[in-house]
DNA sequence: TTGGTTATACGAAAACTATCGTAGATATTT
DNA sequence: AAATATCTACGATAGTTTTCGTATAACCAA
């Protein structure tokens, strides 16, 4: 594996916005944060540095204004945060954690039928 | 909500013993942390201590040795933290967390089964 | 070309977390 | 009772994360 960084709190909102687009500038990323958080943007531009001295990201130093972009992937991310919370919450019961997850929030007629799909595979012998 | 606290990764560790009795001591806490981490005694008991502080755990100081007891039950921690983690890496998908979760860690046939009761009371139209 | 806007770089403070040493009180053992 | 062990309290330190101010360079508009 080449990350096995964990990000921060504030890392992960930023990577949050990196995984929209292929690439953004310190400005952009920083608009969409002030939607829901209260920092200058100078702290923005700095834990994006930061992100990049520790290679979360990378950056094209091309033009005045960089372009950002994410070098963990969404996926990435999401394995370590199950693998934690796994852990630490959930006694290393993967099951526990799923019955928890659909219990707290609405899930779609399609989200129920995807997830029933994905378990039949459990039912078939492996060939 | 009562709590709204999120403890942090030493808490978790501390609370992980909690739970499993009514009450503990800081000597019992610190034994069970000691198996798997390295840290001396007086650490668990500032953080405990903290803890107190902050609301986390009660303490009856009645005897010269202390009793701790969780505040904050797994069930609150397990939803703040599966919150926490939708909204962060999931875009909010309840369905794309319970597939990651299956996906990664090995789940018997006993913890399918039950995943698989549990959504057929979605099949059930609401009488 | 001069003044205003928008960038980056970077040091440093502030806030939070984790760790430990030491002091002093209380219990236990011999 | 004296020595030893065990406990709490608490200050101090170190590490990490987050925040911001200021300097300086690049761009743009009048």
């Amino acid at each position: 594996m080449i990350v096995d960084i964990k990000p921060t709190e504030s890392e992960l909102e930023i990577l949050q916005v990196l995984w929209k687009k292929d690439h953004s500038t310190v400005r952009e990323v920083h608009e969409e944060l002030a939607k829901n958080k209260d920092a200058g943007y100078t702290t923005t531009l700095k834990l994006m540095q930061i992100m990049h001295e520790k290679g979360l990201v990378e950056r094209n130093t091309d033009a005045k204004t960089h372009l950002y972009k994410a070098l963990i992937t969404r996926e990435q991310a999401q394995k370590t945060a199950v693998d934690k919370i796994i852990a630490t919450v959930f006694k290393g019961s993967a099951s526990d954690l799923v019955i928890q997850a659909l219990g707290q929030h609405t899930t779609s007629k399609a989200e129920i039928n995807a997830i029933k799909k994905y378990l039949e595979q459990f039912d078939q012998p492996k060939k």
